[in-house]
DNA sequence: GAGCGCAATTGCCATTTGGCAAGAAATGCG
DNA sequence: CGCATTTCTTGCCAAATGGCAATTGCGCTC
């Protein structure tokens, strides 16, 4: 719990009265290994903060191939933002791809955090662009690298993820088929 | 002019007044090809409101070859959005691609029309992420396509762009060679 | 209009990656 | 423990893409 408040407090400050307005406000929640946290079609009721697991966030295409775009993991926010704020339906799925466990926000207490707290808006804008400023960067780097650099990126962004995802989700978030990751994985070793 | 009032309308309700005042605050600029609207290790201290032109953000590896991260057009903000947000260096160059004209607002004025115009941040926060977000998912899509795929794509969503951007920007931005893009180029016709 | 410089195309060949299918390894379950 | 299922690896070949260099095309200047 103090995780989150430590998370948010990068973001703005905090005064004690409104830590324990946030502490008090947040529900513990368990999403099991292969469960979704939200599904395309959906309007996303919840922001959750991540406190032990792995996501990914995904969608299919026609012929129901699934495409990694990202993976959320500890001490970070899971949210289709644009269907949380807009209230809109989603395209993605947000799948579980360990057990995770989440402190979650509905939109109901996170519009009241948002009249009680002056900073907590401006907590969010910033963690939005900060958030999706960075995964841009990342990604269109991966476009200008081979599938080798893109792999190597990854275990030196990402070491602790590596282990815990599986290779076909990480070979899809990648852009290469799981047997090219295979080849290149066997070629570094 | 008009024009920037409706694009910010899209985003947050304006009146009269505030209509007013943010036209008076605008300044028209005009930047010439090739010159640039920000580089990197400036901290960016304007934000602009594209008029006529097209820009792309850029970035240069060790070598001094450049990498086209995204292009920006007519009604559209172009800023590096951190840097002018945390008045932090730049790691990235916006250059004017063709002649471009603009509206800017200094960090300044800008910092008097978010104290004066109660929902000028929101529109803003908005604009952010609603961009962001669409970038990232342009940009993920790209990364399981191949090189061919990519370009029809780009040509579907921004059509008008095309022959307005030199080649090897462009092949740059698809992530792929300028030969490659040529051939591509040639096997479609 | 001739010459210059940059952009774009093309040819040749090496390398990377994909597609497919078979086999090996890991995982889950009774 | 043994079986079934899924995941991962590997081999083979085809297709895509890159690297490099030569050529062509185009706009600009003189």
């Amino acid at each position: 719990m103090n995780e989150l408040i430590d998370y948010l407090s990068q973001f703005g400050q905090l005064d004690a009265q409104q830590r324990e307005l946030i502490q008090a406000t947040a529900i513990p929640k368990r999403i099991p290994k292969g469960a979704y946290f939200a599904e395309a079609g959906n309007v996303s009721t919840q922001i959750g903060y991540v406190m032990d697991g792995v996501f990914r966030v995904c969608y299919y295409d026609k012929r129901g191939d699934s495409f990694t775009r990202y993976f959320v993991y500890e001490n970070r926010f899971v949210v289709d933002i644009n269907s949380f704020r807009d209230q809109m339906p989603s395209a993605e799925y947000i799948e579980a791809i360990t057990d995770c466990t989440l402190l979650v926000f509905s939109k109901e207490d996170f519009i009241r955090l948002s009249e009680r707290i002056p900073g907590w808006d401006d907590i969010f804008v910033k963690i939005t662009s900060y958030v999706l400023e960075n995964k841009l960067r990342f990604t269109s780097n991966m476009l200008v690298q081979d599938a080798q650099q893109r792999y190597l990126n990854f275990l030196d962004h990402y070491p602790k993820l590596a282990n815990r995802i599986p290779l076909h989700m990480l070979a899809s978030y990648l852009g290469i088929t799981p047997s090219s990751l295979s080849r290149i994985r066997k070629n570094i070793s």
